[in-house]
DNA sequence: CGCTTTTGACCGGCGC
DNA sequence: GCGCCGGTCAAAAGCG
């Protein structure tokens, strides 16, 4: 990756869509992966085709890490990133039938936002409330949408945007994240990384939402 | 005992 | 062609 994932930067990159590049990341690490040469059948093909995944990423202002969503994630990496103090790190659905890996890192700029980025989608129901019982509710919603039909009771009125944090006010959420002195515009929260996505005008909730979840699915 | 987390190493792709 | 970087795996350790 490189300097166009600061914080930074995300926040221009928020309006607009996340470019391809950092997409060839996740379609790359669908498969490769650090593994002895000799133990090819450990998962990963050298010849398969990487497969993309419609990601979406989402910033919560909350100072926990992993935030709950309703599914259980198990912990499979954690890098040091660039422009970033703060390590990345990677979880994946701990059911065996599902594919969905999940990233987790800290704004750069502001360490309480936390940036999770979502890739694959559900193929399994919530298991419910694990650990303690708190469950992002928003972060909830959207990994519902990835299965189930769900009230978009959360989403912001531009269609493209959700925005997640424990604290109610969620326009803090916005103010926090769009620079001091910058061009501040109505800045979503919600990244949206898919293999098409239009870049020179926001899309509309159908257009966003059908990136994330298949229209069959969200269609009530 | 089983599951999750941690940590280091390795691989592949991309940019220069 | 080389180096950098991100992403993943696997073994070991820790915890419930």
């Amino acid at each position: 990756m490189n300097p166009g994932m600061s914080a930074a930067d995300l926040s221009n990159s928020i309006p607009s869509v996340s470019s391809s590049s950092s997409e060839d990341l996740t379609e790359k690490s669908t498969e490769s992966g650090g593994k002895p040469p000799e133990i090819p059948s450990k998962g990963r093909k050298k010849g398969q085709k990487r497969i993309r995944q419609p990601r979406f990423a989402f910033m919560t202002k909350s100072e926990i890490d992993h935030l709950e969503d309703g599914y259980r994630w198990r912990k499979y990496g954690q890098k040091a990133v660039k422009n970033s103090p703060f390590p990345r790190s990677y979880y994946r659905c701990t059911n065996s039938i599902c594919t969905v890996k999940k990233r987790v890192e800290r704004s750069s700029e502001d360490p309480t936002i936390v940036i999770t980025t979502y890739e694959g989608q559900h193929c399994h129901h919530t298991v419910g409330f694990p650990r303690g019982g708190f469950v992002n509710h928003e972060a909830a919603a959207f990994a519902g949408h990835m299965t189930h039909r769900i009230p978009p009771y959360n989403y912001y009125h531009q269609g493209s945007v959700q925005i997640t944090q424990e604290n109610p006010s969620v326009s803090q959420c916005r103010q926090e994240l769009t620079p001091p002195a910058e061009a501040r515009e109505p800045e979503p929260c919600v990244l949206l990384e898919g293999p098409e996505l239009p870049t020179t005008s926001l899309p509309t909730d159908e257009g966003l939402l059908g990136d994330i979840v298949p229209a069959g699915m969200r269609n009530g």
